[in-house]
DNA sequence: CTTTCAATTCGTTAATTAGCGAAATATAAA
DNA sequence: TTTATATTTCGCTAATTAACGAATTGAAAG
């Protein structure tokens, strides 16, 4: 019962729901999340970190940026079930595709660092 | 995008899925249910509202008794997905078994009113 | 070794939420 | 009509949460 809602309080906010649904894409780092939801760093990764310990995105390393990913295939019953309900969601939500439109411009070279 | 994220956070409350998991073995009244989790009658009555405006259970009235029961086949696709779901998840959940024991015998006659 | 920069943690604030009891509604029974 | 009872609404309090900026961590580059 505890993980179910800390799946479902993990998917109750707007957004991480976009978060979600822009891993669907592809994975990202927090700086290319950061500059599309246009929110502080340390909030995207707050919201980042509570998606993580619901089990539904993984954090890999990649010199000195974190990538996300859509935790898909995890073999916990409620994610499995889960994404794959959430990627067949609002496909035709504005802001999802908006923010689809940016992932697939977004340059993480030019975004982060140099501004 | 408004609309999910209403049923997710109401999903996000132990006793509101309490509530879900009972209403799988039949409908039942604010008194029963109140009974069984153990909380004000004003606390359950608010729990039972935000369930409503997320679509997930329909109130018809009987008498002096609301009868609550799951929405099941409203025709709204995040309803109709998800409940499916959560009939198939917590089958083992020690709460969730002895909330359904309580239901197997409540009668509304004798819990409510006299007392 | 020092600097740079992506990411996280910490402390604070404003907003939301679950809980309660008291008061108000509404229906049934007397 | 009056009384009893099931439910809802209202006002309040304590706890949770999303947001920010500042400070910290950790890896890469100079």
């Amino acid at each position: 019962m505890r993980n179910l809602i800390k799946i479902f309080k993990a998917l109750s906010d707007p957004n991480r729901l976009r978060i979600l649904k822009m891993l669907e894409v592809r994975a990202l780092c927090v700086c290319e999340i950061t500059d599309i939801l246009g929110l502080a760093a340390s909030t995207v990764s707050k919201h980042l970190s509570i998606l993580r310990d619901a089990d539904l995105i993984l954090d890999h390393k990649e010199g000195k940026w974190v990538n996300y990913s859509l935790n898909t295939r995890n073999g916990t019953e409620y994610v499995d079930q889960l994404l794959p309900l959430l990627r067949s969601w609002l496909p035709d939500d504005e802001t999802v595709q908006a923010d689809r439109a940016k992932v697939a411009k977004v340059d993480r070279n030019l975004i982060c660092s140099t501004n």
